[in-house]
DNA sequence: TTTCTAGTTTAGAATTATTATAAACTATAT
DNA sequence: ATATAGTTTATAATAATTCTAAACTAGAAA
């Protein structure tokens, strides 16, 4: 097996959460960093992409235990839907959405279109983990 | 049986979006809309709530067409979370949110708790119809 | 290098939330 | 009173996710 440079990366990244680079979190890094733009995606997607085109097939089971820790490392984050399905993605920063109550859809606002002037204080003994703003839309 | 004030003004509502005001219906109104205070619930919470100590108890599926019709005419919001799960809140007017992800407990933030000072414009042929900010919280 | 062990992957079962189905029931228009 | 379209219901079906336990493997230690 030949290392390439973004792989060495990806193997220190990973040790660095202590998760071990194994063959399949190293080709689902390949898979989601390996790449210009940022993208959302369900499990569901990310399995079917993951596993087109390949002999040895990434189970599902690790392609959501893969998920689960990425996310947990903070390699990834949840996006907010009205779907009973999660929603990931590659970019981490935080950043807001439209959503369209027709559709259901949601699509990206750029951080910087959006500015809080003021922001509440968390309960007692709270963080604040994330902040984003939802602007629902209709016809 | 005794049809109190509040009773045929839920009556008046439902008719008005079309549905006829069910015992079911009637039942799920009295105890959506008879409090001072909004509240947050998912299906299995108001399913359980609703049928406490009552002989003769709303069936699930109606909980669920109920809440999708009452959402469809405007008496519910779902609220977005991360979660696989429905989420809904009697407050219909803009406003914002705590989600705790330990607890994955809603709680308001008061709609002049947080200020805005640049908001996008829409896409074509869309328009705002509320903007709400989910700030998830953690220990 | 070989061995050991904890971490990881896997297929399939189990669980959870929701939606679909179709028969029985009911509000209401005639 | 009757007809009928809308509603409720139990149950089945589906979809997304989590659980389980056996097999496998990365990396540490001998």
């Amino acid at each position: 097996m030949i290392i390439s440079d973004n792989l060495k990366i990806y193997i220190q990244k990973l040790r660095s959460s202590n998760l071990r680079p194994t063959k399949q979190r190293l080709k689902i890094c390949q898979f989601l960093f390996n790449r210009e733009k940022t993208f959302h995606f369900t499990v569901e997607t990310l399995n079917k992409k993951i596993n087109k085109n390949i002999v040895k097939k990434v189970s599902l089971a690790t392609i959501y235990n893969t998920v689960e820790a990425f996310t947990k490392a903070g390699y990834l984050k949840e996006v907010l839907t009205s779907k009973n399905k999660s929603y990931y993605d590659t970019n981490i920063t935080s950043h807001h959405h439209f959503y369209d109550e027709g559709t259901k859809e949601l699509t990206d606002i750029h951080y910087s279109q959006i500015q809080l002037s003021k922001v509440p204080t968390p309960p007692k003994g709270k963080k604040i983990k994330n902040l984003e703003v939802v602007i629902r839309i209709q016809k």
